[in-house]
DNA sequence: GTTAGGG
DNA sequence: CCCTAAC
């Protein structure tokens, strides 16, 4: 019935995937081991607390509470979003608070001593490097050398030191409806990118060509060695699935759940490996579980007339630097406010009537009476909403917003007000006064 | 789990 | 609408 809204792709600039990074723990030279989040604004910071991709992402959505796009991947909350919130307080209270939010969030944050380490390019063995991608956390690390500040005496024809000077990630499309706020549209491409770099990748290995799929060999068994032959060695990102699809929820102006999806385009780049060099390692960090770090995204928010892409491209570092996540199945997980539903004049009505039945202060009976089949409608949205029928009450008409409420349902609520007031005045110097 | 009130 | 202290 409604017409839905067109949808663009939206361009990024091809900026590099991994810019602003800044330094997040010891390091030497110029090499740093970078984490990007954003700031208050959603805006991508570095050297912040990363918000980390779980695992067990049970559903998602926009940090930003006014009406980001949003997707969730967990059923259940799914379900209750789709069947009109069923026992809405109750998952409420299950939700993480901001406070919450913030405290996981810092779990998963990058720490430059204990838990960021710096893989530094140099392997302890080839059993050492057992990247699991669904458990580990690769960041990016831009590094001006790939010396070996103390190397591992004998180990030197064991191990292999790697540098990768490039890295791409593939592109993505982003889909979003054209009455989507840029700062929506900011948090899809963000969404798209976490997702993508949380459990959309998983990182493949090429050797002269050829994609090594054996994860149990051996570098050397692979012909990943230390005779600096493989200049050809590449590590893709390559999409895990070929296309994912994010269900979303635009709670913003009335758009409520326009299917936004993007698209992993199945391209993939390789990274450069400089020639391997005999390296070392300090060990220890086999058990550390990481996933893809949060990079950077500069993605231009120009909306072309035409079909277009946010392009994530590449990064121009020259090193790799692994940083473990001690958050086991650390991924982020969002709350998304609720959408915004204004009270119809006939639900005002129901509520005066009911308050008027039962007075103020009994919001959980005021729902069963009056609200029992608006799920979404909790006693609490009723206690709020009386809140702010008395205030649209007292305010005059021209302050008024939204849909006009008769004001003989004003008086009604104004009557019922001063009434309770005045009792409850009463029972005060009851209290206090003898 | 509810209520009440500030945000 | 959200959040949460207080009950």
């Amino acid at each position: 019935m409604d017409c839905k809204p067109p949808h663009y792709f939206c361009s990024g600039s091809k900026t590099s995937l991994f810019k602003d990074w800044t330094t997040l723990g010891p390091s030497r030279r110029s090499d740093t081991i970078e984490t990007v989040s954003r700031d208050d604004n959603g805006n991508y910071m570095a050297d912040q607390r990363i918000k980390n991709l779980s695992s067990s992402r049970r559903w998602r959505v926009s940090p930003n509470l006014n009406g980001g796009a949003s997707f969730r991947n967990d059923g259940k909350r799914r379900k209750i979003f789709h069947d009109g919130r069923t026992s809405y307080s109750r998952q409420r209270s299950k939700r993480i608070s901001p406070l919450k939010r913030r405290d996981f969030f810092n779990q998963c944050r990058f720490s430059g001593s204990d838990r960021g380490f710096q893989l530094d390019d140099r392997f302890n063995s080839a059993a050492d490097k057992r990247v699991d991608d669904d458990n580990y956390c690769a960041a990016i690390r831009v590094a001006s050398s790939v010396a070996s500040p103390h190397p591992h005496p004998g180990s030197r024809d064991r191990n292999v030191k790697l540098r990768i000077k490039s890295f791409k990630v593939p592109e993505l499309l982003v889909e979003i409806p054209t009455t989507a706020t840029v700062g929506s549209l900011k948090r899809s491409v963000m969404e798209a990118v976490t997702t993508v770099l949380g459990d959309g990748l998983h990182v493949g290995i090429l050797l002269q060509g050829k994609k090594v799929r054996d994860d149990s060999k051996t570098l050397i068994q692979t012909g990943i060695s230390r005779d600096g032959k493989h200049r050809n060695l590449g590590f893709m990102l390559e999409p895990r699935h070929a296309q994912i699809k994010l269900p979303r929820c635009l709670g913003e102006q009335g758009i409520t759940s326009h299917a936004t999806s993007f698209t992993l385009d199945p391209r993939t780049s390789s990274i450069s490996l400089d020639p391997p060099v005999a390296g070392c390692i300090n060990g220890a960090q086999r058990d550390h579980h990481l996933v893809p770090s949060l990079p950077n995204i500069s993605a231009s928010t120009t909306l072309p007339n035409s079909q277009s892409r946010v392009s994530v491209p590449a990064i121009s570092g020259e090193a790799l630097a692994v940083v473990p996540i001690h958050h086991r199945a650390g991924r982020r997980e969002f709350v998304q406010r609720r959408i915004r539903r204004p009270f119809s004049v006939s639900e005002v009505e129901a509520l005066v009537q009911a308050v008027e039945k039962l007075g103020t202060g009994r919001w959980r009976d005021v729902k069963l009476r009056a609200f029992d089949n608006a799920k979404h409608r909790t006693y609490v949205d009723l206690k709020d909403k009386w809140k702010t029928l008395v205030h649209t009450a007292r305010i005059s008409p021209q302050q008024r917003r939204g849909e006009p409420v008769p004001q003989e349902l004003l008086d009604r609520v104004l009557a019922v007000h001063a009434y309770r007031s005045q009792q409850q005045a009463k029972q005060q110097q009851l209290k206090s006064g003898v």
